[in-house]
DNA sequence: TTGTTATAATTGGTATGCAAATTTTATGTA
DNA sequence: TACATAAAATTTGCATACCAATTATAACAA
């Protein structure tokens, strides 16, 4: 094993990278032309479409900033469109388009395909004990 | 707990961002003018250095493209060297100065500040199986 | 109603990351 | 030696991410 990773930090890091490019290399062989980031927008919007940027912000865990740049692409692609909220003209509603709910299931598909890919080898007890690590590592980092 | 926690992928996501911003902020408090990137990349050289770009690369699992800049600004920095390898006119040697050793204490103290409040209100068994799903995790998307 | 303050979204700046293309130099082959 | 191939590092282009600043609009207060 490397010596970097006698680091538990710096394991949680590469651990994440690596799942970052394998999402990347499973959604480019897919065909959705999506990125990672754009997959985890749509997951949340699949549960509870029809909110604002700033709603949207606190439901995916990511700055306005990050988001404009996000939805516009989606946007670009077809799967969000941006709608005028009538009592506030500086905010916009973001709802899913057909083509998004017509890839949904693929979607949710290639996400459970990484999801085992991640997770294989792990027994049930400890993807629980695991979880709630991940869990708890959230909470302490978000004080 | 939020809806896209539901998926492991996500969480796992989540929880390296919370630690980057964390790791972000203590960087900033320290004074020690240094990046997250930056900080592996010094713990791997506190280890081994006078190595080379691709050496390097493959000790912080990181694209030489990526290593270019960082090692730039650690230059910049005054916390490595690029030294010319006399055998070889396209590659050099990155070593620490002197700097860098002298701030090595103080660097890893910050690193274990770190992992404590990860770690933070986790048991040794746990913590011994959380490294373990991580490691398979980081070999599972490694293929 | 007018002025202050707050909020929604965007823009700009910086730091990761990778893949692909490029430049320079080595290496191996004819 | 001359040419093809490989390797080392960098550059470029794209996608996250954040913070700070900006723009437009809302809400509140005098």
């Amino acid at each position: 094993m490397l010596q970097i990773l006698d680091s538990m930090c710096i394991l949680l890091a590469k651990s994440e990278q690596k799942h970052f490019s394998y999402t990347k290399k499973m959604l480019d062989q897919s065909g959705l032309e999506l990125s990672p980031g754009q997959l985890v927008v749509l997951y949340s919007l699949f549960a509870k479409d029809n909110i604002s940027i700033s709603e949207l912000s606190k439901s995916v865990l990511l700055d306005n900033s990050t988001l404009t740049g996000l939805i516009d692409r989606l946007e670009k692609a077809g799967f969000v469109m941006r709608i005028d909220t009538p009592k506030d003209r500086r905010s916009y509603q973001i709802i899913l388009t057909e083509k998004a709910k017509n890839h949904k299931s693929t979607i949710l598909q290639v996400m459970e395909q990484i999801e085992n890919k991640m997770l294989e080898g792990s027994s049930e007890a400890e993807i629980i004990m695991f979880r709630s690590i991940l869990q708890r590592i959230l909470i302490n980092f978000s004080g």
